[in-house]
DNA sequence: TTTACATATCTAAAAATATAGATATGTTAT
DNA sequence: ATAACATATCTATATTTTTAGATATGTAAA
């Protein structure tokens, strides 16, 4: 667990957006066509709908939230759930309680 | 108080370890040479020296840190001391408990 | 009232980040 | 096999951040 590396990712606005909304995905997305669950969390799609950003971007978005161990990917057919890696942000969030 | 900038702020390695210092001044830092305590906080050549990094840089991280109202400046004479701010310190631990 | 010193600001160059379009990869449906 | 689609990666440009040297400002000491 990275402190400086977390604090990069959540260093920008849509990148915290992201990991908020999927504290609540039924809330904040649509359901999914083949699944009825959001065990796995959302859809990239979804995600990039939400934001307005390119494709592209939400994809290096993701990617560098999943770097610092703050998202887990699950591959379901062609698409890619993410879903919030909740042991790395409690201890996230507990480091910066102790540390800070 | 402002996450996404005090996250900026925070996701840099020195910027983290002056505020960790900061906790503790007696331990980290010697004593000045005019003053014999630490209520004000720390004189930026202190933390420059700590750091090893230039005194404009120091500077600028200070000004970095005292914009995101992370620290608090006071003057004594020719030297600035520079505290911890506390409160904003206590709400945004509370914001990211809270929040994300 | 000059000089020395502590800190801040200005300027600039290098590195990193943000973002998108184009392309590649992998999966499903036909 | 081919087409369609979801996502990832590559490439490139604009913006931001990092960092230091040079210079300015404010204070104290001589």
């Amino acid at each position: 667990m990275d402190i400086i590396e977390i604090n990069k990712v959540l260093s920008n606005k849509t990148r915290v957006n992201i990991l908020k909304w999927l504290k609540n995905p039924e809330l904040n997305f649509p359901p999914h066509q083949d699944i009825d669950h959001f065990n796995d969390g959302v859809c990239v799609g979804y995600i990039q709908d939400k934001t307005g950003l390119s494709q592209s971007t939400i994809s290096t978005y993701l990617n560098s939230m999943q770097n610092a161990d703050l998202v887990i990917p699950t591959r379901h057919g062609k698409w890619t759930y993410y879903k919030r890696n909740e042991d790395v942000i409690k201890a996230y969030i507990e480091a910066i309680q102790n540390e800070l």
